[in-house]
DNA sequence: TAAAAAGTGTTATTTTGTGTCACTTAATAC
DNA sequence: GTATTAAGTGACACAAAATAACACTTTTTA
């Protein structure tokens, strides 16, 4: 399985590119390590998935019966947005527009390692988030998080 | 088996037609790629499926019994509505005119992948929609969609 | 049958995307 | 500390796609 670690700033150029830091480039399979899928983030951010990270979440999707109307709403809710990206020669990474309105990216970016994916932060928003955390609620939600008895969901892990 | 990723922007011209994006355009087959069904979808939008896509569909929905009340109030709802259509030399869909009602198409469009076909919405609607979503929403609806007891029904597969 | 409307195809223009290269900055090695 | 290499940035040229405009054909309807 595929991991990521750290958390890097980059830049997004005039035409909406941003440099995948090597350090992120590095962590990835040599094979298969050049494309990826984007979307929106549950928060004001954007996640990059690897293929080996969204393959197995797509192809859950794909199995689900349309003609449910839950299934409509979970779909809309987890795929809409996604869009596959790839990394050009240079490295960068060319944002879709509509996505970009949604984590309100302009410049200054910061990437995050979110385990088997990277979120794309707004410096801003990341600051502004950084600012607000605060130990006790750290505390009181890493416990509850971190408690065998509520573990991941078997379609989450990959 | 065909399947999207993305979202896109387009525009309706005067005539009603709208240019699928080349990034959908080469998620089709090479050959049998310029012949599509479109239909109402359940929501405010509507459906445009490959040919690959809409034959099992409409294969068993004429497999089921006419004389039950309710086929022939669901095979009206679902099938009244849908149309052939090409893509044309340029790239472009003329989109029939009653179908843009439902969906209240005007100019603005967004084409969004809904696995194994595409969904057209008005951008003000579709804004809409990715307004209204949310995580809460999200996690109620994703635990039961996901849950591997209620696979998908066959007659889904294609 | 004429006029209008709807549909189709072509072309020109603008916008957007992609690749390359040169330069600056940062990291590493000697 | 300095030389060497790699990473990141910005600029530019080119290619491709999207858009708009228009001309022509077919169908509708008055």
């Amino acid at each position: 399985m595929i991991s990521f670690l750290g958390e890097y700033e980059s830049t997004i150029d005039a035409k909406g590119r941003f440099l995948l830091p090597v350090a992120f480039r590095k962590q990835l399979p040599k094979d298969d390590g050049s494309e990826f899928v984007i979307n929106r983030g549950f928060e004001k951010c954007l996640t990059l998935y690897p293929q080996q990270t969204w393959k197995p979440i797509f192809a859950n999707i794909s199995k689900l019966n349309d003609f449910d109307p839950k299934v409509r709403a979970f779909r809309r809710n987890f795929l809409n947005g996604a869009t596959p990206v790839e990394i050009d020669s240079a490295g960068r990474v060319l944002l879709p527009k509509n996505l970009m309105e949604h984590a309100s990216l302009e410049k200054d970016i910061v990437l995050v390692s979110a385990v088997n994916k990277i979120e794309i932060w707004d410096k801003r928003s990341y600051d502004a988030l950084i600012a607000t955390m605060n130990a006790e609620d750290f505390s009181n939600v890493a416990d509850e998080v971190m408690n065998p008895k509520t573990g991941p969901k078997d379609w989450e892990k990959n």
